[in-house]
DNA sequence: ATGAAAGCGCTAACAT
DNA sequence: ATGTTAGCGCTTTCAT
């Protein structure tokens, strides 16, 4: 039998009140019936149980993370950096794979709610409007447009492109073309496109859906590579960069000599364990930072600004 | 106001109770009443609160995985697998990343006994027994001795050293060295390398800590190849086997010509895009799919063995 | 400085 | 087939 609130009581000889007073340190009390009480829940191994509390109305400190998956390095590193922050802050994250299946996404908005929640960190759509709306918790969205009312915390991804642009031009890149996972509904991530052709217009666009197997993007790269003979290439996160990589020194060019490289995101495990790569780097840490404290505002009822875009920096290797 | 069941339940004109029943389809019921009853809770757009449910006694559903980080590939493919299998079994997921951090690893402990854990999956250790005992849930570690009583899933470390020595050697090795990470207090991860001295006798271990940045791991690689000059190298880890590929291609040394090197884990990140490196391979998804059935074998009470060990293989690379 | 009583939202006996 | 009552473990008035 597991001691409860009570037993602690009966033992320490006082009222439930009071030991509901030493756990919370609330109100007035004697030094005495501190160390009793103390006493008590040593003796019996008194664990308070969180649920009862968050029954009357207490938070539950409880934040719900839904993202596509953790296998993604990017969202590894990203989900990573807000387990630390949530931590700090005296939160606990529930960690919701979406994996881009919307009835797994809306299970999981209906599961944080039903669980009082007090708040949603999303960097998943796969939802229409409607589902965001009917959930009670505040919700913050990273790099997603979930709707009209929620907040986004993003990298500048169209400056991003723009300084991937002037990378490669600057290296006297002529015929770029840009490699992009396919435009899901309402992501911004669409204006790293869009900043790179406001730099260098005209650049085609490639699009290989992010869901496919790297085998079958590596295809798709390959005929893409072959049909436009591009000197310059963009890819809008950087395991797609390595891929391309991959393919261009198999078919016997040289990057860069033959073919300049640039990725986007610049996480830890790319540039230590890649270093070769040239990249746009999102400011990780950052991001979970502002994801946390827009969303700590939230909860707050304090009011909070629509979008936050964060800088981005050049993280140059040996690729340009 | 959020709606609460009573709330459903004078809408619909019954009593809790058949509220109750009709959201749990237990009992006796009606057409009607259901009908009734459903139409009252679209109504009132109402959604249970689980931690009212989870109060008397039945379970939250929560299960806590605590592993050091999300950041290393590993994990995250590993707790990646996890989530989806334990979102089938109708159970959600506390991340918590112990981070080699005690203090924080206790707190996370307390945290979800505290909040009524189902169970609890550990890949992290920092604790001592005892700390583990306090814990009323069931606990499974992977790849740690937590405590006697706690079963352990692992790959076979065993084997898997003695496949990478038997690789080696057949590659001709006469003089190889084993980089480790510091064989923390009772990870079954030593057994890495014992099974690598078990098929190459004497070979010399060189520790280093992977709480290490890249760059101090770097130079102890560094000045280990200087002093050791070996002819092939086992990394009990993929991304410590890449870092050694750097340095010593770097060093103008070739791979696999001058050094022959073999990592560890398999992880599908380093397999895709850095198909060079030849790997023993962890079996992610089937470590998942055991520790959760094994916990929720412990959760239902049913016996568990203490140990289950699944087997590696080789993946072939170009750094043999 | 401490206690008694009521209630958070829900479910589980035990009626009827 | 449905309702009444009590209670999960805790906190919160309101007393004293």
């Amino acid at each position: 039998m597991v001691a409860k609130l009570t037993d602690v009581a009966k033992r320490a000889g006082v009222s439930p009140t009071t030991v509901s007073r030493v756990i919370n340190r609330k109100g007035y009390l004697s030094e005495k019936t501190i160390h009793k009480v103390e006493e008590a829940m040593q003796e019996l191994g008194y664990k308070p149980n969180n649920l009862a509390r968050s029954l009357q109305g207490k938070s539950s400190r409880f934040i719900g993370l839904i993202f596509p998956n953790v296998s993604n390095i990017f969202y590894a590193e990203l989900i990573n950096s807000l387990e630390i922050r949530l931590f700090e802050q005296g939160y606990k994250a529930i960690l919701c794979n979406s994996e881009k299946n919307p009835s797994k996404e809306r299970e999981y908005l209906q599961m944080l709610d039903a669980n009082q929640v007090d708040g949603i960190i999303s960097g998943s759509h796969n939802l229409g409007i409607e589902d965001y709306r009917k959930v009670d918790a505040p919700i913050i969205s990273f790099d997603r447009n979930l709707a009209p009312d929620i907040p986004i915390v993003s990298s500048d991804n169209f400056e991003g492109g723009r300084l991937a642009a002037k990378t490669l031009r600057h290296a006297g890149v002529k015929h770029p073309i840009i490699i992009s996972g396919r435009d899901d509904s309402g992501s911004p991530t669409k204006r790293r496109g869009e900043g790179f052709r406001d730099v260098l217009p005209e650049t085609k666009i490639i699009h290989i859906p992010g869901d496919y197997s790297p085998i079958r993007k590596k295809m798709e790269l390959q005929m893409a590579l072959r049909k436009e003979k591009p000197d310059g290439l963009f890819a809008s996160d950087d395991t797609t960069a390595l891929l391309a990589m991959q393919i261009i020194d198999q078919a016997g060019f040289t990057v860069p000599d033959d073919i300049k490289i640039i990725g986007y995101d610049g996480t830890a495990m790319v540039t230590t364990y890649f270093p070769r790569l040239t990249t746009i780097q999102q400011p990780i840490a950052e991001i979970a930072q502002v994801l946390v404290e827009v969303l700590l505002k939230k909860i707050n009822h304090e009011p909070v600004d629509a979008e936050y875009i964060l800088p981005v920096s050049l993280l140059p290797g040996k690729s340009i």
